[in-house]
Parts: C-alpha cells; structure tokens; sequence
DNA sequence: CTAATGTCTATTGTTAGAATAGAGTCAACC
DNA sequence: GGTTGACTCTATTCTAACAATAGACATTAG
C-alpha cells in the first residue's frame, strides 16, 4: 500500500518510494502521463532501478505535480512550466501570471463573440423555419440595425454570381482587416439606395455584414432606421430583381411612399451545395411610409 | 490576376479558374489549407488538371470556404463540418448550434474560474514580497473567509512531511471528486482547533482550500470569521511548532484572548524545489479580543 | 529563352498525452 | 520453487489542423 523499501539514490536512508502506479493514483493522473513527464524532463522519479528501468517516485515529489497541475490549469504549457522550473525566477511568475490573466480576458471576449454569433444564427434559422411563405408580401416593423458596409465600386447587379462574390471577398478583406469576428459574416447584405430605387435603376456597390448593435461608432458603421418595411422572402441569388419589381409595384398600387434605402438581406446560408453555387434565403426590405399617415 | 481560362470539367463553357494561390489569396488564407482541405475531401477543387496535378478553383467555391470558417468560428471540428456538409440536413443545424452554444457558456465558466485563480495567485504573490518581516508579528484585521475542509483523520503534527503530504493527497481527490478548480489548491491551509490550543496540544487532521466567496453552500464548506488575528510570517514546513509556541508566548504576555481556532495558511508555494521537498511561505493567524475590550 | 515565382507530393513537426503490443517484473499463493 | 495475475517497461501509432521544408516540375513575365 504504501510502496516498497529501497535505498534512495542518495544512499542516505531507507525512504518509502512508491511505485509509478501508486504515485499515479496518489495524484489522479495516469502512469502515462508521468511517463511522459519523466520523458521531456519535467519531473523525473527519484530512483530509477538499473536492471528493470522500473521508476520510483517520493510522495514528497507530489508538490511538483500539484505545481504542474495548477500551472496547467492557468493554461500554461508544459514547456513554459518547465522554463518556470528552470529559470527559478520568484520575480518573473507575476508578469506570466498578469500576462495569463490577459490572455483569459482575451479568450473569455472572444467567447462572448462566438456566443452572439451562435445566437444570432440560431435566431436567423428560426426566422427561416417560421418564414412566410415564399414570394408572399408584408408589413413589417423592423429595429434598428447596425451595419459594417462596404463599397465595392462595382455595381453588383451588372455581372452575375461571379462578380457578387469578388465583392463578397473585398468584403470579407475588410471584416478581417478591422478584426470584426468571422461570425458576422453569415449575415450580410446589400443596400439599394433611394435615390437610385426613385431612378428606377438598379445600381448599387454597396454590401455590409449586420454587426452587434452595441458595436462602438467607427468608419464604415452605419444604422438601418427602425420602422415600416414592405418584405418578401425568397430563395436564390438570381431572383431579386424580379422580386425587388413586384415589391415596387405593390407600393405602388397601395401608394405607400418610399422613405428611404431598400435592403437586401441574406437571412442563412444553407449548407447544401447545389452545383457548387452560394444557396441563400434572402429577405428584402423596403422602408415605407402609409397612405394614411400622409 | 483573375486565373486562367480553362474548359471545366464538364466541358459546357469557359470559366475563369482560380489557382490554388489565388483562392487562397481571396479567401485570406493559406495554400497549405486548401491542400489540407481537398486531401480530407471537405472542399475539392472544381477542376484537376490530370497532367500537373495543379487544383483549379471556381470563385463561387468560396461560398463553402465562408461556410467552412464561419463554422470554424463556432468551435466546431473539420470532421463536425463534413457531417453537416455530408448530412444536408437543414434541421438538425439548430440542434447543433444550440449544443454548441452551451459548449461556450461552459468553456466562458471554465475560463472565469481561471481567471479568479490567476487574480487570486496575484494577490498571494503580492502579499509575499510585500510581506513582512520574516519572525515578526503583527495585529491584523482579517476579513471572513471560506474554505472547502477536509477531514484526514491523522494528525498532521504528528509524522512529518510525508504524512502531510498523503494527507494532502486526500485532499486534492476531495478537490477533483468534488470538481472544484485546481487553482484552488495552490492556497491550502489547516485549522488547529480552539480546544487544542486551549488543552495545549498540536492536534489536528484538518487541512483545507480557500474558496472564492461566492461559493454556495455545501457540505464542507466553512466560513472562518472576520476579526483581529495575531499573525507572523515564515517559510519552511518544519517551523510551524516554534512558530505557533512564539505566538502563544506572545498573546499570553499582552494578556489577550484566544477567541477561535487558529490556521495555519500557506500563502503561496515557491517552485523553487530544494532537495524535492515542498517550498512553502506560511502565515500563522490566531484570532484574539484585546484585553481593553474585555 | 531565362529567371522568378508558383505548385506539386511527401515528410516531419507541433501538444499532451491515450492506446496498444509484446516482453519483462513483482507479490502472493500453493 | 512454480504459477498466476497485476504491474511495468519500451516502442510505436494516433489524435487536430495545419506549418514548414525539400526536391521536382510548371507557369508566367520580360
């Protein structure tokens, strides 16, 4: 139970070592990872009999477990803790400490992120799996909403899917460039502006990703005016013009006035890939004003 | 710049292809992942040219590679990827996000408590190299605290430091069975209860591990009032008797009183390993009452 | 045509062990 | 002293998601 006699290394003494197994036990581990331990020189046993290679451990050497183990558990590697024991420096275990609890805060931020990420997109597919029935129009009451946006200079209705996508990636340049976490990007959009809609044209370089909106004022930040917006749902890239000119007419008919920039938003991506073509479920919105309040 | 006009495998038309360097380039990452990614079949590229083996890409790939890294952003696994990729199942994707959702809060938990351990090692280290000095003693007011106890039934004045040592070992599986975090073991201490300071004996089998003070209740868990302490400081296991005696010696002298169970603290453990052995800096404290209050 | 750059395959390395195989060792029991 | 079962040894392979490298071949620009 409490291991076997043998004379220590230092000869000094008889001392009760325990064997890999019972140290293991001792200090829930596994004999594997003190054998790994032993192996990058991190904490070799005491004794090590010549003939049979078998390693023996002193209880006593559990306080350098316990060390590795709480280092570990700060999430330090193996190598730095073993740097630490080298180096011997009381001084210096601050900084580290102080620079891990950085890094904590670091990791608990980008967390946060992920988290809203996952969120947002678990609330963008119950808006898929409760959406209205395709290509049916409404009224909606939308909140404000920020965007990141970017102008890509190159009108997206003019070349098709291909050119869509040189933009998307311009656009997602930028999403890296400024930091702003990937998961935004499953949420993106383009921007019609009114003055193009009162036109009759369909030119616009402009697309963004939807951002937190707590996200802080900076370049390129913009807000999507809360209020009335006439929307249909649809699948396919390829059918929003056609779709855009029936929410036009319909205004019309109703004579609803037009009151500010039409947007077209990619509600999910799927992740079915027919013929390797982007397969999204856009929304399109445009912001209106009711006869009845003119 | 826009690749090179190549028939596509399925010979209908032209299309602008993307070498590997250039899709990499687009998508802001690497060549090497590209690679990475044909070669477990998560995303192959459109066109093989049989004579070079060179991998040409269509744009509108880049699709599956948002996809990819907006996964990726999840916490999600290549292998999770593919099955989703794989399965086309539009359902089941909520499922997974919301699993994968609790999977942040749980690792947002984990890293809090890191983060407490690491502010809380700080301090300790703080009050090492601020602390006083070593033999002195002071009056201190200390403020409540809690602690998660353990019984071991030995007395731990009574056979050194290996019985010590096993019986922290007893405490640690307490620590883990209990799933408390290993941060928690770098402060431990014991408690030599009031009775036997009183009868005059160095009894006790009861070491701890001080707790964050929001810790719910439980089996366990004990407070350790807020008062007066009679406290010194020193280093080395083996000091704590002569220590405690000066204490006693001390309070006795100033006539105060002995109001509760005195503990014995190990502030932090050096990493500095002296012939193996544990390496220790210690503060004593005894709550007292002054004699003018009395 | 040449030089520079890009791409190919194949191998190795990264972290912190887990899992396995095949051989040797230990303690206890008969 | 032999046997049995538990333990330990070394060595190798495996994990995830690439990065780095070497040596050979391809493409592109001038």
């Amino acid at each position: 139970m409490a291991g076997t006699r043998i004379l220590s290394w230092r000869g000094e003494k008889d001392v009760d070592l325990l064997s890999i197994g019972e140290m293991a036990a001792l200090n829930h581990t596994s004999v594997q990872t003190l054998r790994y331990y032993d192996k990058i020189d991190l904490l070799k046993p005491l004794y090590v009999d010549e003939d049979t290679n078998y390693r023996y451990y002193d209880i006593k050497q559990s306080a350098i477990l316990d060390m590795i183990q709480y280092m570990k558990s700060l999430g330090m590697s193996l190598e730095q803790i073993k740097e630490q024991f080298d180096r011997e420096d009381v001084e210096e275990i601050q900084d580290i400490l102080k620079k891990q609890s950085k890094n904590i805060d670091d990791e608990i931020r980008k967390l946060h992120h992920m988290k809203q990420g996952v969120e947002a997109c678990i609330r963008n597919y119950s808006r898929y799996m409760e959406m209205p029935e395709e290509g049916s129009i409404r009224l909606e009451f939308i909140a404000a909403r920020k965007v990141f946006c970017y102008d890509g200079k190159i009108n997206i209705y003019d070349h098709g899917l291909d050119n869509y996508e040189y933009i998307l990636r311009e656009l997602k340049k930028q999403v890296i460039l400024k930091d702003l976490p990937m998961v935004y990007f499953c949420n993106v959009g383009s921007i019609l502006r009114k003055e193009m809609i009162d036109a009759g044209k369909f030119v616009s370089s402009e697309i963004f990703v939807f951002v937190d909106n707590d996200f802080r004022e900076q370049e390129g930040i913009e807000t999507i005016p809360a209020g009335d917006y006439i929307c249909t749902y649809f699948h396919s890239f390829w059918k929003e013009e056609e779709n855009a000119r029936r929410l036009f007419d319909y205004i019309r008919e109703k004579e609803y006035e037009i009151i500010g920039d039409y947007v077209c938003e990619v509600v999910v991506e799927l992740p079915i890939f027919d013929n390797n073509e982007r397969n999204m479920f856009v929304k399109l919105q445009i912001p209106i004003k009711p006869p009845t309040a003119g």
